[in-house]
DNA sequence: CGAGAGGTTGAATAAAGTCAACAAACGTGG
DNA sequence: CCACGTTTGTTGACTTTATTCAACCTCTCG
């Protein structure tokens, strides 16, 4: 059974927790509903928390929520209460500007948090879709200010998963700004390529859950372009590419592909100068 | 006087704080050097602090520094103590990559918090340089978390800090993804005019600090387009343009001028075609 | 006053977008 | 399980957009 996104919201304050005690096993059954405890959360977020039996005997417990493929986790103008954390699963997040057209923002997977960028108004700013059939730790986002208050590596975790995720919109800003189609795809390759090596899944052969269209739409370019961008890294030997699933031959030779295409030479010429000027 | 990038990090533990004690006046001036409250932190910040008086009877003090227009403030790899909100003068934040060639991520000025980036990692990951000579309070980051523990208005100010940060970089996400080098430079005319207005200031004539190599690195233009563009805007008479020194005459023409170079015919008659459907 | 950095403008080139046709995969219902 | 229509992906020809290279101008600051 899915939750609708109205009601996943409310669902939280609906069970008794006092009838649920946090024990050895991951994942608690009751009711039909999954449950995870503060050590799940934790251990999924890469939290490195130290003071685990005195965090980990809080009497807290968070729902697992599931989407089917299409479903709203969240939606744009929803009032802001919870942060989700990804299991299972893929998704994107996009805005919509005043004519429909998406923008892609990421594609969050598991472990990863979303939500956050709502964290400063009441409402969401962006939403969230799912691209497959997925679940989630829906996290009030309250209870974990208030237990971050408690526990000083909790907070800590929270300003760092934030911090965290500017570096990467960063990156992005940069990827956008700085590179070419070609380098676009690339880095975007390598990343996914890292992030599920990262989660223990092969590094080298992976399915975009995604469709050509929601890659422009992310890199910045037209689905035209993401698609004979990607056939031409496949002629040249680099990848293969059969529908949505991708098979990296050289990692390194997509790593190196970064070129930029403003003042190529001008700065080098620069560069050399200022260099002759230090020495 | 002002300090060097690496002596900045050091002077704040020099200082005896137990002799400034908090009064009523908005900065402290003491051998030389001033001084801010957590209230003027707070202010700045445009932080809403419910209870005042519990949090303002903190025996806190942060230190201003100053940095003449070229100098750093952080650099990469330097380690991570503190964050910095400029109080006056302009900075640009950058990150350089393997060729010198140096990307332009942000221009930050009075009111912004500078550094958090580096939150997660032990080391900085970009670089801010002052643009102009500047004042920033230099908040060493375990205070603030140590005082958001205690003071739950702080910890959920700090989150949302970031979370605003969030938004902004996803906005850009979105300016670099989605929009031509028309709507690009609009967009950074007005939000730069949103900005200044906020501050009090002028939002239909001010004088922008960088060069138009920068703005084009910002926006992931060549300087030649960025001045281009400013000529066209000026010749359909939308602004005007001498040296740095922008007006700004209809900012309600450059705030609609988001065109949008992906899929603008298809996209159309695809909501078009959903809007049938749902009716 | 002169050197150098920053800014503007023009012409040629390269890159990505647009439009269109087609092919392959998917999923739905008979 | 197959046939059908729909969605998604590929490729080509053409157009638009932004970059590149270069010349020139204008401020600023020793």
């Amino acid at each position: 059974m899915y939750l609708s996104q109205t009601s996943s919201t409310k669902r939280y304050n609906d069970a008794k927790l006092s009838l649920l005690k946090s024990g050895n096993s991951s994942v608690k059954l009751s009711r039909g509903k999954l449950w995870s405890t503060l050590h799940d959360v934790c251990e999924l977020l890469k939290i490195n928390v130290q003071s685990y039996s005195s965090i980990m005997n809080e009497d807290m417990l968070f729902q697992h929520v599931k989407f089917k493929s299409g479903q709203r986790v969240y939606t744009i103008g929803q009032p802001f209460e919870m942060v989700y954390l990804v299991t299972s699963g893929f998704l994107k997040t996009i805005i919509n500007d005043e004519l429909g057209n998406e923008q892609v923002f990421s594609f969050p997977m598991k472990s990863d948090l979303i939500g956050t960028d709502a964290i400063h108004m009441k409402h969401h700013v962006s939403e969230a879709v799912a691209l497959t059939d997925c679940e989630l730790i829906a996290i009030p986002f309250d209870k974990l200010t208030a237990l971050g208050r408690r526990h000083p590596n909790v907070d800590l975790a929270i300003y760092k998963i934030l911090s965290k995720e500017l570096t990467s919109k960063q990156q992005m800003i940069g990827t956008l700004g700085a590179l070419n189609s070609e380098g676009r795809v690339a880095r975007f390759l390598v990343s996914t390529s890292d992030k599920f090596a990262q989660l223990g899944y092969s590094a080298s052969t992976f399915n975009l859950r995604m469709s050509r269209q929601e890659i422009g739409s992310y890199l910045g370019l037209t689905l035209e372009t993401v698609s004979r961008t990607l056939s031409m890294m496949s002629q040249a030997g680099l990848i293969s590419v059969e529908q949505r699933t991708i098979q990296i031959h050289s990692i390194d030779a997509l790593r190196t592909m970064r070129r930029l295409p403003p003042n190529k030479t001008r700065n080098k010429a620069k560069a050399a100068e200022a260099a002759k000027a230090a020495a």
